[in-house]
RNA sequence: GGCCGGUUCGUCUAUCGGCUAGGACAGCCCCCUUUCACGGGGCAAAGACGGGUUCGAUUCCCGUACCGGCUACCA
């Protein structure tokens, strides 16, 4: 009887979410959707010098948006609350204690500064079989000595104790079977001076009692699983342990090494899912979010850093990615960052999206600009007409934002050189021509007409079309760019076409 | 240094012993488009190295090289 999935992302409340955290994430969440699992959200907040206020609230915006969203969370609760491991605080001790009874664990006394010298004097110290003997801890000291210590509050940790020799492996999903002589690792610390766990001892305790089955996190951990192996061995049984997988990291586009929030700053792209600002610094980080992606594209796109169907599909809705993911097809290798790869995601889920939902969307950085919308309907349409050529949210407005208001600038450099009289009187008999139209009661016209008219105009006046067509475009919208010159004269009127065209006609002459 | 992990086009990747090594992004060219894109077509571009195993290795094994991670009372 295979005991239901359930996983958990345990993040560490002390910034922006980045990359790599949100696909550990994902692939958390994928693997547990795909089995009909739960995915809990677990606070990892033992280290009160990184505490970061504003941090815990932000991760969980962060899934919210991604839509990822937790089962069970500090902020929703569920049955195996308190989430936050400074509320569990109490629980650590006791198995610390446990551990301790057994021989598997012992205190340490050692000051910071004890340590300190005694690395200064030995190259590539370890606290371990090595040198234990030599500090100052519950297995070298005499014990009424030890007592004596504990009875007066003497600060202490409790560090496991690493047996002698034995080869502590385990069986990685992704890796296969990953193994340590144990005598190379050294004896961690699992409960620290102010009480509270290292992750070590938090982790163990709390994925069993919160009864997780798959443990996933990131390839960086792997050192020190046979710590945590060794402690579920001693507590709990390596019987109830999850199973584990770690996965490959998200490396710099350039050079080498993880890729880190600075990599984002130097190279001009973002590595957070949304703005963070430090509470400390009021520096803000670009987030993917704020930067125009949507989420289905960042969900998309981060899935297949490290993870495809074996076949050449690439776009796949969050759906999608829970029916085809399997873990078994995640790679061991690191994947460098690419973030015009990441581009061409959003662009084609722009693609891809319904144009009233993306009107939704594109709607805020509009008012943002100060571009008036005063039909929604016409925005989907206008949405319709330019979304093949954005690429991120913002390049909507200066893709769309002729169609609701006149340019503000216009590129006149491109039409000046080859302005001549016949092309003057061509517009002229134009504007005139639109004018006749409105008289007779006409707002606009479909682009077909509107484009016979214009071509037969221009062959009356001796000029061909490809000629007029150019700095038409650029009377319409300012510049080189834009759908189709009709669609959009069909669309903001003939009245402020008459407008525009009369307007860079008078810049023509002044010049 | 030690330990652990990794290594296919510039980048993300396919390949579960038969490969003329496929796709995508980026690049270049052409078509479409009297703008910019989209779209279509094409070009260029890869198995770190050395040993095995095998009729046959990118695929399996072993070394070496290189890259990465870890080596805190941080996660």
């Amino acid at each position: 009887m295979e005991s239901k999935v359930r996983v958990r992302f345990a993040p560490s409340p002390t910034g922006g979410l980045h990359l790599g955290g949100v696909r550990t994430v994902l692939f958390n969440y994928l693997f547990a959707k795909h089995h009909g699992g739960e995915f809990v959200l677990r606070i990892e907040d033992t280290d009160q010098t990184r505490f970061v206020a504003g941090a815990e609230q932000y991760i969980q915006d962060t899934l919210a948006w991604c839509g990822l969203n937790p089962d069970e969370s500090p902020l929703h609760g569920g049955p195996f609350a308190p989430y936050r491991q400074s509320e569990r605080k109490a629980i650590y001790k006791e198995y610390a204690d446990q551990l301790i009874k057994n021989g598997q664990a012992y205190y340490a006394f050692d000051t910071a500064a004890d340590l300190e010298a005694k690395r200064a004097e030995i190259a590539n110290f370890q606290y371990s079989k090595a040198h234990r003997m030599e500090m100052k801890n519950s297995i070298a000291l005499p014990a009424e000595e030890v007592e004596q210590l504990l009875q007066s509050d003497t600060p202490y940790v409790v560090r496991i104790k690493i047996p002698d020799q034995a080869e502590v492996k385990f069986e990685d999903i992704i890796r296969g079977e990953v193994s340590f002589d144990a005598s190379t690792v050294d004896d961690k610390v699992l409960l620290k001076a102010d009480g509270m766990p290292t992750y070590h001892l938090a982790v163990v305790v709390d994925d069993y009692l919160m009864k997780i089955t798959h443990a996933f996190r990131g390839e960086e951990w792997l050192p020190s699983a046979p710590v945590h192996i060794l402690l579920w061995q001693y507590l709990f049984g390596l019987d109830k342990m999850p199973k584990w997988a770690h996965l490959p990291l998200i490396l710099k586009p350039d050079g080498h090494g993880k890729l880190s929030k600075r990599d984002g700053e130097r190279l001009g792209f973002p590595v957070f899912a949304m703005d963070w600002t430090d509470p400390n610094t009021k520096e803000t980080t670009i987030g993917f979010k704020e930067k125009g992606f949507l989420p289905e594209a960042f969900v998309n796109l981060l899935a297949m850093l490290g993870w495809n169907d074996g076949t050449d599909k690439e776009i796949f809705s969050i759906e999608e990615l829970i029916t085809n993911f399997s873990l078994e097809r995640v790679h061991k290798g690191g994947a460098k960052f690419d973030y015009e790869k990441a581009k061409w995601f959003n662009a084609e889920w722009i693609k891809k999206m319904d144009n009233a939902l993306l009107a939704e969307l594109v709607k805020p950085y509009l008012d943002k600009e100060g571009i008036e919308v005063h039909e929604a309907a016409y925005l989907v349409k206008v949405i319709g007409l330019v979304k093949e050529r954005c690429v991120l949210l913002p390049d909507f407005v200066t893709q769309s934002a002729f169609f609701f208001q006149a340019p503000k600038t216009i590129d006149i450099a491109s039409i000046q050189p080859k302005w001549e009289e016949k092309k003057q009187g061509f517009f002229n008999e134009l504007v005139k021509i639109y004018s006749d139209k409105i008289a007779q009661g006409l707002k606009t016209m479909p682009a077909e007409t509107l484009e016979t008219d214009f071509k037969e105009l221009a062959t009356t006046h001796g000029l061909k079309p490809g000629d007029l067509m150019l700095p038409f475009r650029i009377m319409l919208v300012g510049g080189k760019f834009g759908p189709g010159v009709f669609d959009i004269v069909e669309n903001i009127e003939l009245k402020d076409a008459i407008t525009r065209i009369n307007h860079t006609l008078g810049l023509l002459s002044s010049n």
